[in-house]
DNA sequence: CATAAAATCAACACTGTATCTATTAATAGA
DNA sequence: TCTATTAATAGATACAGTGTTGATTTTATG
């Protein structure tokens, strides 16, 4: 269905994705202008705005293509609670995921990064890698429950990012099962 | 010394920074405009740029004043590893700090905040409260200790935050005790 | 009260935005 | 390959906000 798209279409915006992470390696995107992104591809101001309203709708666009992709991954593997083996798979092709749009991903997560995004993501993780923890998490009424979710979800999400900036990364295997005995190890304390 | 400066300046400066926790808000820092700001103090345009040139050197200034006070209170409370009850004192006073300027930290940390100010904030923790934990964290070469520390750092920090959000927060000496629990049960991971 | 300094006002050139219309070029489908 | 369609371009326009200037007014302090 994709594939009947403008072959124009195609490549401007193909261009323009390409230029947008070529600056947010350099600057901020609150910083990058239409006009700029437009001269570093060579493309027409007007032809721009063709397509995005602005810098951010765009950039939204792309934020939107990866959550789909991690969402399907999701509805691929069902989570299911008898048997361990899934939360691994699940995590696994998560991390995958990230991985391969490691350049978007690490612009996205660090200091001149979207915070909408990665508050996006989180709630993504929250409602899925954790539903699946939720049977360990014992939601009864203890005070402190949502401090340690919190401190759990939050320390995820940072482990990861570490690992797509590493120079040379652990395995994905390996930062699966990582997560999972962080996840583990904290939840128990709401015991 | 800092009751030498003239008086109107006090008064301009003040007026700019409420203004400025006003409108982030309702909106980024990024969408954010000098006009907006001087329109919604009422001040002239002029005189924001005698003492600042941007509204993010505004609020960097802010922020230099927060991570100021947070400085200070580390080095008056000096951290001994013979005696755990420093610890607590510390996080604290840090968490006492972040609260009393809970409007600024919340704007800073939220979806619209600033992650470089998040960074510093976080590197400070890691440089001070961690320091202290140092001696949990078993920093021989385990190659998951750079992970379980970044997870445990955003831990935190994501914890913080969680709190000074929360309608009916706990109480400073409760939250202190959880972070240093989090924080050790994770630690342990590492031996 | 005098003086120094801060705040204001109006004007300036400048950069980027968002939108338009007419024109040119590329594409998909018959 | 021809043709109708649609994307891309160029150039123009009104508009927002920026950052700076110099002259003037207001305010604070000794």
């Amino acid at each position: 269905m994709s594939e009947k798209i403008d072959r124009r279409i195609r490549k401007t915006k193909a261009q323009l994705r390409a230029g947008l992470a070529r600056l947010m390696e350099k600057k901020s995107i609150k910083e990058i202008t239409v006009k700029e992104l437009v001269e570093e591809v060579d493309i027409n101001r007007s032809t721009f705005y063709l397509h995005y309203t602005d810098i951010y709708q765009m950039l939204e666009s792309i934020e939107n293509e990866l959550m789909e992709e991690v969402s399907h991954a999701i509805e691929e593997n069902p989570v299911n609670t008898e048997d361990e083996s899934c939360h691994y798979l699940l995590a696994e092709q998560l991390l995958t995921i990230l991985d391969n749009h490691k350049d978007i991903c690490v612009a996205l997560l660090g200091s001149n990064g979207d915070m909408v995004f990665v508050e996006r993501m989180e709630k993504l993780i929250a409602e899925t890698v954790f539903r699946q923890l939720n049977y360990r998490f014992s939601l009864h009424e203890h005070p402190d429950t949502p401090y340690i979710y919190a401190f759990c979800l939050k320390g995820c999400v940072g482990m990861i990012k570490t690992w797509l900036c590493a120079e040379q990364q652990q395995s994905v295997k390996h930062m699966a099962e990582l997560l999972h005995r962080l996840v583990a190890n904290t939840a128990k304390l709401t015991l």
